[in-house]
DNA sequence: TCAATAGTGTCTGTCAGACAGTATCAG
DNA sequence: CTGATACTGTCTGACAGACACTATTGA
Protein backbone atom coordinates (compact mmCIF):
# COMPACT_ATOMS: atom_id res chain seq x y z
CA UNK A 1 0.00 0.00 0.00
CA UNK A 2 0.65 3.32 -0.43
CA UNK A 3 3.97 4.56 -1.94
CA UNK A 4 5.97 6.10 0.34
CA UNK A 5 7.82 9.41 -1.18
CA UNK A 6 11.50 9.80 -1.18
CA UNK A 7 11.51 13.62 -1.56
CA UNK A 8 14.82 15.16 -1.30
CA UNK A 9 14.69 18.64 0.26
CA UNK A 10 16.98 20.68 -0.98
CA UNK A 11 19.84 20.40 1.99
CA UNK A 12 19.83 17.04 1.47
CA UNK A 13 18.17 15.88 4.26
CA UNK A 14 14.98 12.98 4.16
CA UNK A 15 11.60 12.91 4.54
CA UNK A 16 10.03 9.84 5.15
CA UNK A 17 7.56 7.67 6.22
CA UNK A 18 7.20 6.47 9.95
CA UNK A 19 5.89 3.46 11.34
CA UNK A 20 5.58 1.96 14.94
CA UNK A 21 6.30 -1.87 15.03
CA UNK A 22 5.17 -3.81 18.12
CA UNK A 23 6.52 -6.52 19.94
CA UNK A 24 3.97 -8.22 21.53
CA UNK A 25 4.47 -10.78 24.43
CA UNK A 26 2.51 -13.46 26.25
CA UNK A 27 3.03 -16.44 28.36
CA UNK A 28 0.70 -19.37 27.35
CA UNK A 29 1.36 -23.27 27.79
CA UNK A 30 5.02 -22.88 28.85
CA UNK A 31 6.54 -21.15 26.22
CA UNK A 32 7.12 -17.53 25.74
CA UNK A 33 4.94 -16.09 22.49
CA UNK A 34 4.97 -13.30 20.35
CA UNK A 35 2.12 -12.30 17.59
CA UNK A 36 3.03 -12.07 14.46
CA UNK A 37 1.00 -11.75 11.37
CA UNK A 38 0.87 -12.94 7.75
CA UNK A 39 1.56 -9.92 5.78
CA UNK A 40 -1.62 -9.87 3.01
CA UNK A 41 0.15 -7.28 0.80
CA UNK A 42 3.65 -6.62 -0.56
CA UNK A 43 6.46 -6.30 0.15
CA UNK A 44 6.95 -9.38 1.50
CA UNK A 45 3.74 -10.34 0.95
CA UNK A 46 2.46 -13.64 2.85
CA UNK A 47 5.41 -13.85 5.46
CA UNK A 48 5.55 -13.38 8.90
CA UNK A 49 6.19 -9.97 10.42
CA UNK A 50 5.85 -7.85 13.72
CA UNK A 51 2.20 -6.20 13.60
CA UNK A 52 2.47 -2.13 13.00
CA UNK A 53 1.49 0.90 10.70
CA UNK A 54 1.96 4.00 9.80
CA UNK A 55 1.71 6.68 12.22
CA UNK A 56 -1.14 9.12 11.28
CA UNK A 57 -1.18 12.71 11.14
CA UNK A 58 -1.31 14.49 14.41
CA UNK A 59 -0.95 11.43 16.05
CA UNK A 60 1.91 10.63 18.65
CA UNK A 61 3.81 7.56 19.00
CA UNK A 62 2.17 6.02 21.73
CA UNK A 63 -0.81 7.33 20.58
CA UNK A 64 0.02 5.01 17.23
CA UNK A 65 1.03 1.63 19.12
CA UNK A 66 -1.90 1.74 21.35
CA UNK A 67 -3.92 2.08 17.86
CA UNK A 68 -2.29 -0.88 16.01
CA UNK A 69 -2.74 -3.23 19.50
CA UNK A 70 -6.42 -2.39 19.15
CA UNK A 71 -6.42 -2.91 15.57
CA UNK A 72 -4.32 -5.90 14.64
CA UNK A 73 -5.07 -7.94 17.94
CA UNK A 74 -8.79 -6.09 19.58
CA UNK A 75 -6.84 -5.56 22.72
CA UNK A 76 -7.05 -2.91 25.03
CA UNK A 77 -3.68 -1.50 25.44
CA UNK A 78 -4.29 0.17 28.54
CA UNK A 79 -4.62 -3.20 30.30
CA UNK A 80 -1.07 -3.98 29.40
CA UNK A 81 2.42 -2.76 29.80
CA UNK A 82 3.55 -0.97 26.96
CA UNK A 83 6.55 0.72 26.64
CA UNK A 84 8.95 2.13 23.30
CA UNK A 85 11.81 0.08 22.26
CA UNK A 86 13.61 1.97 19.97
CA UNK A 87 14.01 3.63 17.01
CA UNK A 88 15.35 1.75 13.35
CA UNK A 89 16.26 3.41 10.65
CA UNK A 90 19.03 1.79 8.23
CA UNK A 91 18.23 3.43 4.74
CA UNK A 92 17.62 -0.01 2.98
CA UNK A 93 15.46 -1.37 5.74
CA UNK A 94 11.86 -1.15 3.77
CA UNK A 95 11.90 -1.58 -0.07
CA UNK A 96 9.14 0.93 -1.19
CA UNK A 97 11.53 3.97 0.14
CA UNK A 98 12.93 5.68 3.26
CA UNK A 99 10.83 4.09 6.29
CA UNK A 100 11.96 5.07 10.04
CA UNK A 101 10.22 2.48 12.36
CA UNK A 102 9.24 2.65 16.02
CA UNK A 103 9.65 -0.32 17.88
CA UNK A 104 7.18 -0.89 21.07
CA UNK A 105 7.18 -3.89 23.43
CA UNK A 106 4.03 -4.86 25.05
CA UNK A 107 3.40 -7.04 27.57
CA UNK A 108 0.23 -9.17 28.74
CA UNK A 109 -1.87 -12.17 30.54
CA UNK A 110 -2.55 -14.98 27.97
CA UNK A 111 -4.54 -12.82 25.08
CA UNK A 112 -7.87 -13.48 23.00
CA UNK A 113 -6.67 -15.31 19.35
CA UNK A 114 -6.02 -11.81 17.83
CA UNK A 115 -8.78 -10.37 15.31
CA UNK A 116 -6.92 -10.35 12.02
CA UNK A 117 -6.71 -6.30 10.95
CA UNK A 118 -5.91 -3.97 8.67
CA UNK A 119 -2.42 -5.11 7.21
CA UNK A 120 -2.86 -8.65 8.93
CA UNK A 121 -3.95 -11.91 6.64
CA UNK A 122 -3.66 -13.86 9.85
CA UNK A 123 -2.12 -13.17 13.12
CA UNK A 124 -0.86 -15.96 15.43
CA UNK A 125 0.96 -16.52 18.85
CA UNK A 126 4.25 -18.13 17.72
CA UNK A 127 6.77 -19.04 20.65
CA UNK A 128 9.61 -16.84 20.20
CA UNK A 129 12.31 -19.97 19.54
CA UNK A 130 10.46 -20.20 16.40
CA UNK A 131 10.04 -17.07 15.60
CA UNK A 132 13.57 -16.55 16.21
CA UNK A 133 14.61 -19.21 14.13
CA UNK A 134 11.97 -17.88 11.39
CA UNK A 135 12.12 -15.62 7.80
CA UNK A 136 10.77 -12.40 9.66
CA UNK A 137 10.07 -9.52 6.98
CA UNK A 138 11.91 -6.21 7.20
CA UNK A 139 14.48 -6.20 10.06
CA UNK A 140 11.36 -7.82 12.67
CA UNK A 141 14.11 -10.36 13.43
CA UNK A 142 16.70 -7.60 14.97
CA UNK A 143 13.78 -5.80 16.25
CA UNK A 144 12.10 -9.09 17.74
CA UNK A 145 15.74 -9.82 19.35
CA UNK A 146 15.78 -6.52 21.09
CA UNK A 147 12.35 -7.10 22.49
CA UNK A 148 13.12 -10.45 23.94
CA UNK A 149 16.49 -8.91 25.45
CA UNK A 150 14.73 -6.21 26.86
CA UNK A 151 12.01 -8.41 28.21
CA UNK A 152 14.00 -10.60 30.27
CA UNK A 153 16.51 -7.38 31.67
CA UNK A 154 13.26 -6.43 32.61
CA UNK A 155 12.15 -8.80 34.99
CA UNK A 156 15.08 -8.55 36.72
CA UNK A 157 14.82 -4.91 38.44
CA UNK A 158 11.36 -4.29 37.74
CA UNK A 159 7.66 -6.04 38.13
CA UNK A 160 6.88 -6.14 35.00
CA UNK A 161 6.48 -9.78 35.18
CA UNK A 162 2.83 -9.64 37.28
CA UNK A 163 2.26 -7.97 33.57
CA UNK A 164 2.03 -11.56 32.22
CA UNK A 165 -0.57 -12.75 34.88
CA UNK A 166 -4.61 -11.95 34.45
CA UNK A 167 -5.42 -11.10 38.43
CA UNK A 168 -5.64 -12.50 40.70
CA UNK A 169 -2.87 -14.56 40.41
CA UNK A 170 -0.84 -17.11 42.42
CA UNK A 171 2.94 -16.86 43.02
CA UNK A 172 3.49 -20.71 41.31
CA UNK A 173 2.09 -18.62 38.45
CA UNK A 174 4.10 -15.33 38.92
CA UNK A 175 7.18 -17.81 38.86
CA UNK A 176 6.29 -19.28 35.58
CA UNK A 177 6.52 -16.34 34.00
CA UNK A 178 10.24 -15.98 35.14
CA UNK A 179 11.07 -19.53 33.91
CA UNK A 180 9.56 -19.59 30.88
CA UNK A 181 11.24 -16.49 29.89
CA UNK A 182 14.80 -16.39 31.63
CA UNK A 183 14.62 -20.55 30.73
CA UNK A 184 16.00 -21.57 33.61
CA UNK A 185 14.16 -23.15 36.82
CA UNK A 186 13.66 -21.06 39.97
CA UNK A 187 13.55 -22.09 43.11
CA UNK A 188 9.93 -22.12 45.23
CA UNK A 189 10.98 -21.03 48.37
CA UNK A 190 13.60 -18.50 47.66
CA UNK A 191 11.24 -17.06 44.85
CA UNK A 192 8.31 -16.95 47.57
CA UNK A 193 10.49 -15.43 50.28
CA UNK A 194 12.06 -12.71 47.33
CA UNK A 195 8.74 -11.70 46.09
CA UNK A 196 7.14 -11.31 49.58
CA UNK A 197 9.48 -9.25 51.39
CA UNK A 198 9.94 -7.16 48.54
CA UNK A 199 8.20 -3.92 48.88
CA UNK A 200 4.88 -3.76 46.74
CA UNK A 201 5.27 -6.16 44.30
CA UNK A 202 2.75 -8.13 45.20
CA UNK A 203 0.00 -7.95 48.07
CA UNK A 204 -2.30 -10.52 49.14
CA UNK A 205 -5.83 -10.91 48.20
CA UNK A 206 -6.81 -13.11 51.37
CA UNK A 207 -8.71 -15.19 49.39
CA UNK A 208 -6.91 -18.67 47.77
CA UNK A 209 -7.86 -21.00 44.84
CA UNK A 210 -7.99 -24.89 44.49
CA UNK A 211 -6.70 -26.40 41.67
CA UNK A 212 -7.53 -29.80 40.37
CA UNK A 213 -5.04 -31.34 42.24
CA UNK A 214 -3.10 -30.25 45.28
CA UNK A 215 -2.88 -27.75 48.12
CA UNK A 216 -4.75 -24.21 47.09
CA UNK A 217 -2.41 -21.46 46.79
CA UNK A 218 -3.00 -17.80 48.14
CA UNK A 219 -4.13 -15.44 45.74
CA UNK A 220 -1.90 -12.06 44.84
CA UNK A 221 -2.36 -8.72 43.16
CA UNK A 222 0.07 -6.42 41.11
CA UNK A 223 1.30 -3.73 44.00
CA UNK A 224 1.68 -0.20 43.57
CA UNK A 225 5.49 -0.89 42.75
CA UNK A 226 8.09 -0.59 39.33
CA UNK A 227 10.92 -1.27 40.52
CA UNK A 228 12.09 -4.10 42.58
CA UNK A 229 14.63 -3.85 44.95
CA UNK A 230 16.40 -5.66 45.45
CA UNK A 231 16.58 -7.39 42.00
CA UNK A 232 15.55 -10.55 41.25
CA UNK A 233 18.80 -12.30 40.26
CA UNK A 234 19.13 -14.39 37.34
CA UNK A 235 21.84 -16.84 37.88
CA UNK A 236 25.34 -15.37 37.64
CA UNK A 237 26.32 -17.67 34.90
CA UNK A 238 23.73 -15.94 32.15
CA UNK A 239 22.49 -19.23 31.16
CA UNK A 240 19.91 -18.52 28.51
CA UNK A 241 18.72 -22.21 27.80
CA UNK A 242 17.61 -23.31 24.35
CA UNK A 243 16.98 -19.21 22.86
CA UNK B 1 16.00 25.08 9.03
CA UNK B 2 14.22 24.50 6.12
CA UNK B 3 10.67 23.98 6.06
CA UNK B 4 9.17 20.61 6.55
CA UNK B 5 6.36 19.52 4.74
CA UNK B 6 3.88 18.17 6.41
CA UNK B 7 2.21 16.42 3.08
CA UNK B 8 -0.65 14.09 3.68
CA UNK B 9 -0.92 10.79 1.96
CA UNK B 10 -4.05 9.73 0.77
CA UNK B 11 -4.37 7.23 3.74
CA UNK B 12 -3.50 9.92 6.34
CA UNK B 13 -0.16 8.48 7.23
CA UNK B 14 2.24 11.16 7.41
CA UNK B 15 5.55 11.88 5.78
CA UNK B 16 7.63 13.54 8.45
CA UNK B 17 11.35 14.76 8.55
CA UNK B 18 13.41 13.19 11.02
CA UNK B 19 16.25 14.27 12.87
CA UNK B 20 18.81 13.13 15.47
CA UNK B 21 19.47 14.85 18.72
CA UNK B 22 22.45 14.69 20.89
CA UNK B 23 22.47 14.32 24.87
CA UNK B 24 26.64 14.17 25.52
CA UNK B 25 28.05 14.06 29.09
CA UNK B 26 31.19 14.73 30.30
CA UNK B 27 32.53 15.02 33.96
CA UNK B 28 34.64 17.84 34.93
CA UNK B 29 35.43 20.28 37.86
CA UNK B 30 33.56 17.93 40.10
CA UNK B 31 29.90 18.41 38.11
CA UNK B 32 27.76 16.72 35.40
CA UNK B 33 28.04 18.72 32.63
CA UNK B 34 26.20 18.29 29.19
CA UNK B 35 26.69 20.19 26.40
CA UNK B 36 24.36 22.84 24.81
CA UNK B 37 24.15 25.21 21.98
CA UNK B 38 22.34 28.40 21.54
CA UNK B 39 20.61 28.24 18.65
CA UNK B 40 21.26 30.74 15.74
CA UNK B 41 18.06 29.78 13.55
CA UNK B 42 14.31 30.04 14.53
CA UNK B 43 12.40 28.88 15.81
CA UNK B 44 13.70 29.32 19.60
CA UNK B 45 16.75 31.89 17.77
CA UNK B 46 18.90 32.01 20.71
CA UNK B 47 17.73 29.63 22.87
CA UNK B 48 19.37 26.79 24.79
CA UNK B 49 19.28 22.94 22.87
CA UNK B 50 20.93 19.55 22.37
CA UNK B 51 23.14 19.36 19.51
CA UNK B 52 21.54 17.84 16.75
CA UNK B 53 19.74 18.30 12.68
CA UNK B 54 18.86 16.23 10.10
CA UNK B 55 19.18 12.90 9.19
CA UNK B 56 20.40 12.65 5.82
CA UNK B 57 19.71 10.63 2.46
CA UNK B 58 20.57 7.17 2.37
CA UNK B 59 22.19 7.86 5.93
CA UNK B 60 21.42 5.74 9.08
CA UNK B 61 20.30 6.95 12.55
CA UNK B 62 23.94 5.93 14.29
CA UNK B 63 25.60 7.20 11.23
CA UNK B 64 23.47 10.36 11.27
CA UNK B 65 24.58 11.02 14.75
CA UNK B 66 28.47 10.14 14.55
CA UNK B 67 28.14 12.61 11.98
CA UNK B 68 26.84 15.39 14.18
CA UNK B 69 28.63 14.91 16.47
CA UNK B 70 31.93 15.76 14.61
CA UNK B 71 29.94 18.35 13.21
CA UNK B 72 29.07 20.36 15.81
CA UNK B 73 31.65 19.31 18.37
CA UNK B 74 34.80 18.48 16.42
CA UNK B 75 34.70 14.92 18.17
CA UNK B 76 35.42 11.51 16.81
CA UNK B 77 32.51 9.68 17.75
CA UNK B 78 34.93 6.13 17.99
CA UNK B 79 36.28 7.56 21.35
CA UNK B 80 32.69 7.89 23.14
CA UNK B 81 30.20 5.76 24.07
CA UNK B 82 27.29 6.38 22.37
CA UNK B 83 23.68 4.67 22.26
CA UNK B 84 20.48 5.01 21.41
CA UNK B 85 18.12 6.55 23.69
CA UNK B 86 14.78 6.64 22.11
CA UNK B 87 12.15 8.28 19.71
CA UNK B 88 10.33 11.01 20.43
CA UNK B 89 7.54 12.20 17.97
CA UNK B 90 4.69 14.61 19.89
CA UNK B 91 2.67 15.85 16.93
CA UNK B 92 3.27 19.61 18.11
CA UNK B 93 7.02 19.38 19.01
CA UNK B 94 8.47 21.15 16.73
CA UNK B 95 6.37 24.32 15.31
CA UNK B 96 7.62 24.16 11.45
CA UNK B 97 5.86 20.63 10.98
CA UNK B 98 5.36 17.37 11.83
CA UNK B 99 9.48 16.14 12.92
CA UNK B 100 10.37 13.02 14.85
CA UNK B 101 13.92 13.20 16.46
CA UNK B 102 15.60 10.11 17.81
CA UNK B 103 17.86 10.93 21.31
CA UNK B 104 21.26 9.75 21.51
CA UNK B 105 23.42 9.50 24.54
CA UNK B 106 26.91 10.28 24.36
CA UNK B 107 29.48 10.08 27.38
CA UNK B 108 33.14 10.82 27.41
CA UNK B 109 36.27 12.17 29.05
CA UNK B 110 36.42 15.80 29.63
CA UNK B 111 35.95 16.82 26.33
CA UNK B 112 37.65 19.63 24.19
CA UNK B 113 35.80 23.09 24.22
CA UNK B 114 33.54 22.25 20.86
CA UNK B 115 33.80 23.60 17.80
CA UNK B 116 30.38 25.65 17.01
CA UNK B 117 29.10 24.05 14.15
CA UNK B 118 26.31 24.33 11.24
CA UNK B 119 23.32 25.11 13.56
CA UNK B 120 25.20 26.11 16.63
CA UNK B 121 25.95 30.31 17.13
CA UNK B 122 28.16 29.36 20.63
CA UNK B 123 28.03 25.69 22.33
CA UNK B 124 29.01 25.21 25.95
CA UNK B 125 29.20 22.55 28.92
CA UNK B 126 26.23 22.95 31.16
CA UNK B 127 26.30 21.59 34.70
CA UNK B 128 23.36 19.54 34.46
CA UNK B 129 21.46 21.16 37.49
CA UNK B 130 21.60 24.02 35.43
CA UNK B 131 20.50 22.64 31.97
CA UNK B 132 17.53 21.08 34.06
CA UNK B 133 16.02 24.59 35.25
CA UNK B 134 16.73 26.14 31.73
CA UNK B 135 14.39 26.57 29.34
CA UNK B 136 15.38 24.04 26.64
CA UNK B 137 14.03 24.53 23.03
CA UNK B 138 11.62 21.92 21.60
CA UNK B 139 11.01 19.02 23.77
CA UNK B 140 14.41 18.93 24.65
CA UNK B 141 14.42 18.80 28.71
CA UNK B 142 12.83 15.90 28.55
CA UNK B 143 14.96 14.60 26.17
CA UNK B 144 18.01 15.57 28.97
CA UNK B 145 15.80 14.05 31.70
CA UNK B 146 15.79 10.34 29.79
CA UNK B 147 19.21 10.68 29.00
CA UNK B 148 20.28 11.44 32.69
CA UNK B 149 18.12 8.94 34.14
CA UNK B 150 19.73 6.00 31.47
CA UNK B 151 22.94 7.75 32.48
CA UNK B 152 22.51 7.29 35.88
CA UNK B 153 21.19 3.55 35.36
CA UNK B 154 23.40 2.23 33.22
CA UNK B 155 26.36 3.02 35.51
CA UNK B 156 25.01 0.02 37.97
CA UNK B 157 25.41 -2.45 35.72
CA UNK B 158 27.48 -1.38 33.33
CA UNK B 159 31.04 -0.43 32.94
CA UNK B 160 30.05 2.45 30.99
CA UNK B 161 31.63 4.45 34.02
CA UNK B 162 35.08 3.92 32.64
CA UNK B 163 33.83 5.89 29.19
CA UNK B 164 34.17 9.24 31.35
CA UNK B 165 37.95 8.96 32.06
CA UNK B 166 40.88 9.30 30.31
CA UNK B 167 42.98 6.07 29.89
CA UNK B 168 44.96 5.59 31.73
CA UNK B 169 42.51 6.24 35.28
CA UNK B 170 43.11 6.12 38.43
CA UNK B 171 40.60 4.49 40.94
CA UNK B 172 39.83 7.68 42.51
CA UNK B 173 39.11 9.23 39.21
CA UNK B 174 36.48 5.90 38.17
CA UNK B 175 35.12 6.61 42.04
CA UNK B 176 34.83 10.65 41.20
CA UNK B 177 32.64 9.65 38.25
CA UNK B 178 30.37 7.82 40.15
CA UNK B 179 29.71 9.82 43.15
CA UNK B 180 29.55 13.12 40.45
CA UNK B 181 26.68 11.21 38.28
CA UNK B 182 24.76 9.87 41.56
CA UNK B 183 25.49 12.79 43.49
CA UNK B 184 26.75 10.43 46.82
CA UNK B 185 29.64 9.86 48.06
CA UNK B 186 30.96 5.78 47.46
CA UNK B 187 33.58 4.55 50.01
CA UNK B 188 37.10 4.09 48.61
CA UNK B 189 37.82 1.10 50.37
CA UNK B 190 35.05 -0.69 49.34
CA UNK B 191 34.61 0.70 45.85
CA UNK B 192 38.33 -0.40 44.80
CA UNK B 193 37.65 -4.22 45.85
CA UNK B 194 34.31 -4.37 43.73
CA UNK B 195 36.07 -2.75 40.77
CA UNK B 196 39.17 -4.50 40.99
CA UNK B 197 37.19 -7.90 41.55
CA UNK B 198 34.69 -7.73 38.94
CA UNK B 199 36.04 -9.90 35.74
CA UNK B 200 37.45 -7.40 33.36
CA UNK B 201 36.17 -4.24 34.37
CA UNK B 202 39.50 -2.60 34.59
CA UNK B 203 43.14 -4.28 33.96
CA UNK B 204 45.98 -2.48 36.18
CA UNK B 205 48.93 -0.97 33.80
CA UNK B 206 51.41 -1.52 36.40
CA UNK B 207 52.62 1.93 36.61
CA UNK B 208 51.77 4.64 38.75
CA UNK B 209 50.84 8.70 38.68
CA UNK B 210 51.91 10.64 41.15
CA UNK B 211 49.59 13.56 41.88
CA UNK B 212 50.63 17.33 43.56
CA UNK B 213 50.35 15.48 47.09
CA UNK B 214 49.68 12.14 48.53
CA UNK B 215 50.93 8.81 47.86
CA UNK B 216 51.24 7.61 44.14
CA UNK B 217 47.67 6.27 42.51
CA UNK B 218 48.02 2.84 40.35
CA UNK B 219 46.65 3.34 37.05
CA UNK B 220 44.18 1.13 35.07
CA UNK B 221 42.75 0.86 31.69
CA UNK B 222 39.26 -0.25 30.71
CA UNK B 223 38.36 -4.08 30.59
CA UNK B 224 36.77 -5.99 28.01
CA UNK B 225 33.50 -5.65 30.49
CA UNK B 226 30.78 -4.52 29.26
CA UNK B 227 28.09 -5.49 31.86
CA UNK B 228 29.07 -5.36 35.23
CA UNK B 229 28.29 -8.43 37.95
CA UNK B 230 27.20 -8.13 40.07
CA UNK B 231 26.40 -4.79 39.97
CA UNK B 232 28.00 -1.59 41.53
CA UNK B 233 25.07 -1.00 44.09
CA UNK B 234 23.59 1.78 44.64
CA UNK B 235 22.44 2.95 48.30
CA UNK B 236 19.05 1.61 48.89
CA UNK B 237 17.52 4.77 49.73
CA UNK B 238 17.20 6.21 46.17
CA UNK B 239 18.74 9.69 47.43
CA UNK B 240 19.89 11.72 44.08
CA UNK B 241 21.20 14.48 46.21
CA UNK B 242 20.27 17.86 44.73
CA UNK B 243 19.02 17.03 41.16
C1' DT C 1 -3.63 -43.89 52.75
C1' DC C 2 -0.86 -41.44 48.46
C1' DA C 3 0.25 -37.97 45.06
C1' DA C 4 0.75 -33.41 44.26
C1' DT C 5 1.35 -28.79 45.08
C1' DA C 6 1.79 -24.85 48.73
C1' DG C 7 4.34 -22.98 52.12
C1' DT C 8 8.04 -22.69 56.36
C1' DG C 9 12.50 -22.98 58.45
C1' DT C 10 17.39 -23.21 58.49
C1' DC C 11 22.18 -23.55 57.21
C1' DT C 12 25.95 -21.56 54.43
C1' DG C 13 28.55 -18.68 51.34
C1' DT C 14 28.95 -14.24 49.17
C1' DC C 15 29.11 -9.61 49.31
C1' DA C 16 28.08 -4.72 50.81
C1' DG C 17 28.77 -1.18 54.40
C1' DA C 18 31.57 0.62 57.98
C1' DC C 19 35.78 1.70 59.52
C1' DA C 20 40.48 0.81 61.66
C1' DG C 21 44.90 0.62 60.32
C1' DT C 22 49.10 0.73 57.15
C1' DA C 23 51.84 2.64 52.99
C1' DT C 24 53.95 6.21 50.23
C1' DC C 25 54.53 10.41 48.51
C1' DA C 26 55.76 16.22 49.07
C1' DG C 27 56.97 19.52 52.01
C1' DC D 1 58.15 15.16 61.43
C1' DT D 2 53.01 16.51 59.27
C1' DG D 3 49.46 16.30 55.98
C1' DA D 4 47.45 14.17 52.35
C1' DT D 5 46.02 10.56 49.61
C1' DA D 6 46.40 5.38 48.33
C1' DC D 7 45.61 0.94 49.76
C1' DT D 8 44.72 -3.40 53.01
C1' DG D 9 42.30 -5.96 56.40
C1' DT D 10 38.44 -7.18 59.17
C1' DC D 11 34.02 -7.33 61.38
C1' DT D 12 28.97 -7.51 60.68
C1' DG D 13 24.52 -7.76 58.66
C1' DA D 14 21.68 -8.73 54.51
C1' DC D 15 20.49 -11.85 51.36
C1' DA D 16 20.78 -15.69 47.77
C1' DG D 17 21.14 -20.74 46.95
C1' DA D 18 20.24 -25.20 48.59
C1' DC D 19 17.33 -28.14 50.66
C1' DA D 20 14.83 -30.49 54.59
C1' DC D 21 10.50 -30.32 56.43
C1' DT D 22 5.45 -29.35 57.28
C1' DA D 23 0.55 -28.22 55.46
C1' DT D 24 -3.61 -28.85 52.74
C1' DT D 25 -6.12 -30.36 49.18
C1' DG D 26 -8.49 -34.52 45.84
C1' DA D 27 -8.77 -39.23 44.93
Amino acid sequence: MAVVNRALKYDGTVSAAVTVDLVIFTVREASLRVLLIERGKPPFEGGLALPGGYVRVGEGLDQAALRELAEETGIDGRELHLEQLRAFGAPERDPRGRTFTVAYLALGPDLPTPVAGTDAATAHWVPVEAALSAELAFDHLAILKEGLDRARAKLEYTTVAAAFCRQPFTLAELRHVYEVIWGIPLDPSNFRRKVTKAAHFVEATGESRTPEIGRPAALYRRGSAELLFPPMPRSADGDDASV
